[in-house]
DNA sequence: CTGATTTTTGACCTGTAGTACAAGAATTCG
DNA sequence: CGAATTCTTGTACTACAGGTCAAAAATCAG
């Protein structure tokens, strides 16, 4: 009973997601919030309890459709070396094609909060974790697939490749595609 | 003539970058830089004008100071690839010895304010485009030295270094000595 | 319809960011 | 010493961040 909610809660932390990917978290206020989402300022409130738990929920959210498409992009047909490299070029390109580069919310993140605050700092790690798995797993298949030599060490590939990315997702505020391009084909020269 | 100022403006400036380093440009109010720089926060707006203005300056200090240091530490004997090594893992070393780590203040910059201001974006981009310089041309020596294979591509290898050091700094915000350690040893196998 | 329950709305509140300014202090010049 | 000049100090001010709360609105059980 009661009366029912006027807005879906996983959109309006979507909506909520959106905006403090691009603007930040200290630099997006309750009252962007209120307007991204539709939803009255007391009434995100009374719903999330604060713009700090909403952050959360948010980058949650983010973690996990990025592990998803990770997963997704890294499995569809290949050598590990094309699907990797289909991953970062991806990733690069979404990033330059808005009207304003945002990078990734994770890194952003660890950037404005990370060491600051363990909340944000473990959920950040988390994400890093989970894509070098998931790095590590597909050059592993490379191996058993004849794609990759056998002798890499498919660990450190990964953290180094997951490490680049990081870069590039801070380059990518000041460089443009063809330089971060270059970088790729170098980083991936491992494999 | 006039009276004498009670501070010296390098001074100020240099504590100011250290509390806009440490907590971002957002997140320093003028009262915190009135308590680093030990000025009243009206002697600070009469002598820089304006935060930004004085953010600015900061930066700058910065830039200039990384670059001297980035070539100084290459320049001590040694082959290319151990002073690059040397180069990442003081940087590294140093972001993790404090209390809390603060990365690089222009790859902070670079996520903070990147793309949506002009003036910094700039100050970062020359920053980098810096640290890729030196980079190729301690590659370029060490080729002439005879450490490094003539067949590397100089500027391939410099960018994809810098684009390392990048990660390296976004990842010391949650990761520790020795995985980064490893990402620098791996970064390093082209060479 | 009444009451219980939950959400919404909008007003309201406290603290601080970022800056302006006026009055006073220190210094040099004549 | 007085005048001119430049810096300092502290107050004052506006705007907004971040959040709270009371009252109205919407729903459902009985």
């Amino acid at each position: 009973m009661g009366r029912p909610k006027g807005f879906e809660p996983e959109r309006a932390v979507e909506q909520a997601m959106q905006t403090f990917w691009t603007k930040g978290y200290g630099a997006t206020s309750p009252a962007d919030l209120a307007e991204a989402t539709g939803v009255g300022k007391g009434s995100l409130y009374h719903a999330f309890g604060s713009k700090r738990e909403l952050f959360d929920r948010a980058l949650q959210m983010y973690c996990r459709a990025g592990a998803e498409l990770t997963a997704e992009v890294l499995d569809r047909p290949g050598t590990a070396k094309e699907r990797i490299r289909a991953y970062l070029v991806m990733l690069v390109d979404r990033d330059l094609e808005g009207p304003v580069p945002r990078g990734c919310l994770a890194a952003n993140t660890a950037l404005e909060l990370g060491g600051r605050d363990e909340e944000a700092t473990r959920a950040v790690r988390r994400v890093a974790e989970q894509t070098i798995e998931l790095l590590r797993d597909r050059i592993a298949r490379g191996q058993l697939d004849g794609d990759v030599a056998a002798g890499v060490d498919a660990l450190a590939q990964a953290r180094l490749i997951a490490n680049t990315l990081m870069g590039l997702r801070v380059m990518a505020r000041t460089f443009d595609r063809t330089m971060l391009h270059g970088v790729i084909d170098s980083a991936l020269a491992g494999l």
